[in-house]
RNA sequence: UCCCCUGUAGCUCAGCUGGUAGAGCAAAUGGCUGUUAACCAUUGGGUCGCAAGUUCGAGUCUUGCCGGGGGAGCCA
């Protein structure tokens, strides 16, 4: 006999001899039947199997019967009698593998807030929602490498401990084998890193994209998917110390190809996502954030509009808006300005290019310029509706004297960024790319509120448990 | 780091201007029933986050601490 998913049993036709395993969501009994509901992760739906109460469970069965615990079942699929789904499994044997007893099994058959979910995160992905949201992560990795495959992008692997002390991209972790208790120093009294691991300060990864260029220089088409680290005191419903991050990087692409790139990767995972994960997608759209398919499938129909920072504030001057925070050259966009450009203005996603250099990284392309006060560089923000920025990128400084003349404004360590500068030095190349937070893109087609429910086990600052 | 809200039964919450605790769900027991948010009845279940203060009296007012949530900044 063979043992099937659920997901798949849901779709075969009544007469099926079979086992299946999995978790007992909930249990009605009768006097002469009992209609256990059963999940086995593999989708969405239950699966009803019903029992004899004379000649298939035993009393301690019909006890050992509740919400949590875990079973085998042999039967027959039947055509269903009862309104609310097509086939049931009449069940031949029932075997409760392990109980749960319903006096101290958190979860109940109802619905619990996410809050109290978060403190059992051990035990929350049998619920429907968090059940989803890992079926959903899942389907979108998968998407977002079949995007990239199919474009013969290579995934790097780039480093997980680095020596880069940040670019400005936040606080980093410090990797260390020393003692806490007793650092060695060294005469003139600091730290002395050479009886540390690598001989040298070391911290996780904010961030690949510094590696993968290089990759981008002998292969072209590459990107990271993996997990990076930030040590923000940002106790937020969008923060993580750790989350995972793609960044695509193409050599011989400009800004233009950067944003059509950024343009059809949204689209085709949307796509992707929307046709494998439909009965989880629709869950979210009933039940987690009403009208999040319309939204998504506004993303996947609409061009994308493209604007330049210069014009977007023109747009938000003109709108005579009264917005809480000041609409000014040289200033970041707030929320508020993004969810003007992207619902009100345009109706479409939105992408701004070319912002002023003061308020972006060193490695970004510089625009030429007319005067010092309105210096540029050539990034691009991908604005979404009913998010605001989605995508964050740029095309990279190529000419070695500009970037190395940045990097010394700025006070970046030369020999740090040595290898980063030889890439412009041999065989260099008009190159871009961009950076995506998976798990904010994971909120985004949930429409799942709070970033900790979106991974399996989340770290904030002040949080780590399991 | 800053601002705001919040902490009462296993869960979700009510509890007014101070007078020593309630509901729904869950659980246990019984009943009924091809049920599906099952239904009906009964029962058990609380150091009201912790500590101090005001008061004859504090779940309720004040202060501090701890936990949770939301927003800002920072960022992805």
């Amino acid at each position: 006999m063979d043992t099937l998913r659920i997901r798949h049993i849901l779709q075969q036709t009544a007469g099926t001899t079979c086992a299946i395993r999995g978790w007992v969501r909930t249990c009605r009994h009768t006097k002469n039947v009992s209609f256990v509901e059963l999940n086995d992760g593999s989708c969405l739906s239950n699966l009803q199997v019903v029992c004899d109460e004379n000649t298939v469970l035993t009393d301690e069965d019909r006890h050992a019967l509740q919400t949590g615990a875990s079973v085998e079942v042999h039967g027959t699929l039947t055509e269903s009698p009862g309104g609310k789904q097509t086939v049931e499994l009449l069940a031949t044997s029932v075997v409760v593998t392990g109980g749960a007893p319903a006096d101290s099994y958190p979860l109940q058959k109802k619905r619990h807030s996410f809050e109290f979910l978060r403190d059992i995160a051990h035990l929350r992905s049998r619920t429907n929602t968090f059940g989803a949201v890992a079926r959903v992560r899942n389907t979108l990795a998968s998407e977002i490498h079949a995007f990239f495959q199919s474009r013969d992008f290579l995934w790097i692997h780039t480093p997980i401990i680095t020596s880069l002390d940040g670019e400005g991209a936040g606080n980093l972790f410090q990797v260390t084998t020393m003692d806490p208790a007793a650092v060695p120093q060294s005469e003139d009294g600091t730290v002395n890193y050479r009886e540390d691991f690598f001989e040298r300060p070391s911290f996780l990864t904010v961030t690949g994209q510094l590696h993968v260029e290089s990759y981008a220089t002998s292969h072209e088409r590459v990107y990271t998917f993996g997990p990076t680290f930030r040590a923000e005191n940002s106790n937020t419903s969008r923060h993580l110390a750790e989350f995972w991050m793609v960044e695509p990087e193409l050599a011989f692409c400009d800004i233009d190809g950067n944003m059509d790139l950024a343009e059809s990767f949204l689209k085709t995972v949307l796509t992707g996502l929307l046709d494998t994960a439909t009965e989880d997608m629709a869950f979210f759209d009933l039940r987690i954030r009403p009208g999040l398919l319309d939204m998504l499938s506004g993303v996947i129909e609409k061009p994308f509009v493209r604007i330049t920072y210069t014009d977007a504030i023109a747009e938000l001057e003109r709108s005579g808006k009264s917005f809480e925070y000041p609409v000014r050259w040289g200033s970041d966009l707030q929320s508020e300005h993004e969810r003007y450009l992207t619902e009100e203005r345009f109706g479409s996603p939105v992408i701004v290019t070319d912002y002023p250099a003061g308020i972006k990284a060193f490695y970004m392309k510089q625009n030429e310029h007319a005067s010092d006060d309105r210096r540029t560089v050539r990034a691009m923000d991908v604005l979404v509706p009913g998010l605001g920025e989605i995508i964050g990128g740029s095309e990279r400084e190529d000419r070695y004297d500009l970037l190395a003349a940045r990097m010394d404004e700025l006070g970046l360590d030369r020999d740090m960024y040595g290898w980063y500068l030889d890439l412009r030095k041999f065989g260099t190349v008009p190159h871009s790319g961009f950076g995506l937070g998976f798990e904010r893109m994971l909120m985004y087609v949930t429409g799942m509120q709070n970033i900790r429910d979106v991974i399996p086990f989340p770290r904030t600052v002040g949080g780590l448990r399991y």
